[in-house]
DNA sequence: GATAGCACTCGGGATGTTAGAGTGCTAATT
DNA sequence: AATTAGCACTCTAACATCCCGAGTGCTATC
């Protein structure tokens, strides 16, 4: 008799349980796996199956005479090793392509339609994070004089993006000076990022000895603030009220503590700061989540970048019976698609 | 016998009926009224005036069997007609400046902590919508090139808040010549309302007939892009998590619809710009409600000030059975207090 | 090793019952 | 004439019971 590989039916066999699953939110019974297969194993053999698949900690049951439900540990392995990569269709490209590229005329705009894309395609929550001024190219800077205690401080990234911040001064520094400064960073500062300037400045100011000294001197006092070249990180969002559909939520505190989550910021965006270390697209699993608000979800995550420097990250956040395959490679594409909106323009 | 004010007697009990159910979220039965009266009407002539009450639209019965609930009518003529005043206790005056006055570094945050608290202090949802722009004081401009089809528009209003947008021109305008519109204008400007600008500029450029006129149409038309004095009208809110514990929400459907509206925002957004144009407290209950997912809702609104000019709205949103009173003066309160944070600096 | 058969388990929907809260009406009382 | 007591009636929510069906695990068989 011919030999079946063991472990290779196992792990078609964890494949249909967890997309039957993702697709119905149902536990899933031996006999609509059979089904599956077209009758090629029979119930009772997948229900073996499924006593080993259960003893390795990749399924479970709701109770003794319901179907299975996978564990966080299915998911992961699905993920890992037996997901094949998904595909958007071309209509939804194009309608995706068609909410980012209508010409957002601000950073915010742009930011909540790439939310609201993500949870439009994926029926998940969307999440985007604002880029970091940081990582960006350094393009302008302007000193202006409000009064005699307060200086307006403007930067300009090579995309575009405008951070301003008030700075509160005891020197009085008359209009001339403060444009002799500007000018003096302007030229200074071209083709770098913002966060190598700080130190740079302070390195010239230690070469420097001669009558150049005081006047950098002033310009470094000047830019001392600790966030100047940086911006208030925000968290855009989208698709919540929709996911409120799901059977997951039907239990209301868990909806609380969901939207709780959301509310509170911190956890989320710290979350996302983390992942955007690392390249490509990252999925955390349930339980495998710190943020415990969110260990019945699964989020996914990846970073977005400017000229092939990484920037900031968006993803998606959902019930851990979401479609992976479809929502990581939404979550890539918007990726690729957000950096090239905000592709340095010179 | 001595003759008892009927309809007096009526708006007692129609109110302590109100109050009731605002505590207890239960339909509200003649015993309890009659115990609140410490027995000094009996439950039986409760019922008689509760059937006058239902009969006017004032009070409803979910079935037959149970006790009464007011309807949108009932809370309407509460609110006008019943309820006294209530005042913030010193320790929740105090909280409440805790939130707001700890030096915010952005406007963002300011925004932020004041809906917070709106929802702390009240338990329904607060909203905060961004001040206007174009109600401000005028206090500088700057125009920065960026490169030669780029021109970065700064403006500060007197109270600091800070807008900037970018313009795209055919002509490449020299750094002198922005230098010479931005102090024309900062001189020209003086003491102005972002809103009279634009036609002002018009006015002037009327009576100019010299060799100021080619200047100045330059400058008209460098500020022509109607966004440039109006800031993307933000809302802020928080508490929607913590309003999910309400029974109002047990209904997921419900839930669902008014999380909608917040995530949609343009509704609110509306709601509260109508109501920024009158004077003080504003309450929207249920029905009277334009906006369809938040009919089962009342909306408590007001306007804030800086030095005695409306420029924006605050206020809170919640199920129509909330502490009417107690929100009424929150949302006042720091209608005030927000105010006072935004103040003119000079 | 795979499968068929069978006894067993358990959740969930349908049904029935009851207690209790509350009403409306009428007749008695003040 | 207004108020109240009494009583019959209504309806819900909670609880108990029952039963169907989906699904399992085990064992004997192919």
């Amino acid at each position: 008799m011919k030999h079946v590989d063991t472990k290779q039916r196992q792990k078609k066999i964890l494949s249909a349980i967890v997309e039957f699953y993702i697709e119905t939110a149902l536990p899933v019974g031996s006999r609509f796996v059979s089904q599956r297969f077209r009758y090629s194993i029979s119930p009772a053999t997948i229900r073996n199956v499924m006593a080993d698949l259960e003893e390795a900690g990749l399924i479970t049951h709701p109770h003794i005479s319901a179907g299975r439900v996978p564990t966080d540990k299915g998911y992961r392995l699905y993920v890992d090793d037996l997901l094949e990569p998904k595909h958007l269709t071309k209509e939804e490209q194009s309608a995706i392509s068609k909410m980012i590229n209508r010409g957002h005329k601000d950073l915010e705009s742009l930011m909540q339609a790439c939310s609201k894309a993500i949870s439009v395609i994926t029926n998940v929550a969307g999440v985007v994070i604002t880029p970091r001024i940081k990582r960006s190219l350094f393009k302008h800077i302007e000193l202006i004089r409000i009064d005699s205690s307060r200086i307006l401080v403007v930067i300009v990234t090579a995309s575009g993006i405008v951070k301003n911040t008030i700075v509160h001064t005891h020197e009085d520094l008359t209009k001339p000076e403060l444009h002799r400064i500007s000018e003096f960073l302007n030229e200074e500062l071209k083709g770098m990022f913002f966060d190598e300037i700080k130190t740079h400045l302070n390195r010239r100011l230690l070469e420097e000895r001669d009558s150049l000294y005081s006047f950098l001197k002033k310009t470094v006092l000047l830019l001392s603030s600790p966030n100047i070249f940086s911006m208030e990180e925000r968290l855009y969002f989208d698709g919540t009220a929709s996911l409120m559909s799901c059977p997951e939520f039907s239990d209301i505190a868990m909806a609380r503590v969901f939207l709780k989550a959301f509310e509170d910021r911190q956890d989320i965006l710290e979350l996302f700061n983390q992942d955007m270390e690392e390249e490509g697209v990252k999925v955390h699993i349930g339980m495998e989540n710190r943020c415990k608000e969110i260990q019945n979800c699964s989020v996914i995550t990846c970073n977005y970048k400017i000229n092939q420097r990484t920037i900031g990250a968006l993803g998606a956040i959902g019930p851990t019976r979401m479609e992976y395959g479809k929502v990581m490679c939404a979550v890539s594409y918007l990726s690729d698609l957000l950096g090239e909106a905000l592709e340095d323009i010179d």
